[in-house]
DNA sequence: CCCATTATAGCCATAGTGGATATATCTATA
DNA sequence: TATAGATATATCCACTATGGCTATAATGGG
């Protein structure tokens, strides 16, 4: 499967494969970085979060892990998710492009830093 | 109006707004910038296109010009269309975005570059 | 004159999202 | 202990953005 063919990615899925490419999160947790690592801005609905790992896990852009921490931090409502390789690459080909646009936008004068 | 209220932006507005930037363009002309400026990858539908300018108009993005090339080059079906100063904000705005995400993507390891 | 291309526009179906609601568990505190 | 509020997952409905199709019409080359 080719990442570029999953191109332009929805919002919700590339914020989700950036909430857990460092770590694996559970759905509630992914919410919580996404709205600390916008500064606020993003806040992902629940219907719109649950929906999208959904979607992902179909993808194979993420997987349910059984990995669970010692009980005494555990939750047992709790489902953890992990980025695979697939996802890495799809996230990868996604900045690229996003990347791309930033240059024409400069380019353009549309972009504050250098014209 | 407050810039940041818009985004995150449609993707075809943003790619909108970066092909009149530098000069006013028709319709049919924005679709082929669009396509030549992405490599082909990205083909605006007409319909997408035309409900998008509307849009876009209302919210002040983008206005209708009176300005037509000199009638040699001129095709009357032709509707031109120019960027707006809170257009350029809004774009601005948008792409400050995005080069905060492909930050947080490079940081994660997660686009080609400099980790 | 004919036909492909250019050009704008409306219609219908689908995907992604937000907001509301439901259910249940965990945690702090009164 | 009781209970309120935060945590956690999940589903439903409505709305927006998009793609694809169709309609209409003018332009330009053979």
């Amino acid at each position: 499967m080719n990442p570029e063919a999953l191109l332009p990615l929805p919002a919700a899925t590339f914020h989700i494969l950036l909430a857990v490419a460092d770590q694996d999160r559970h759905g509630y947790a992914i919410i919580r970085d996404i709205e600390v690592r916008t500064g606020g801005t993003l806040r992902l609905s629940a219907g719109t979060l649950y929906r999208s790992i959904q979607r992902m896990v179909e993808q194979d852009l993420i997987v349910e892990t059984d990995e669970r921490p010692a009980p005494e931090f555990d939750d047992e409502r709790r489902r953890y998710y992990r980025i695979t390789p697939f996802g890495r690459q799809v996230a990868k080909a996604e900045s690229q492009r996003f990347a791309s646009l930033v240059e024409q936008a400069r380019a353009l004068g549309l972009a504050p830093g250098r014209p």
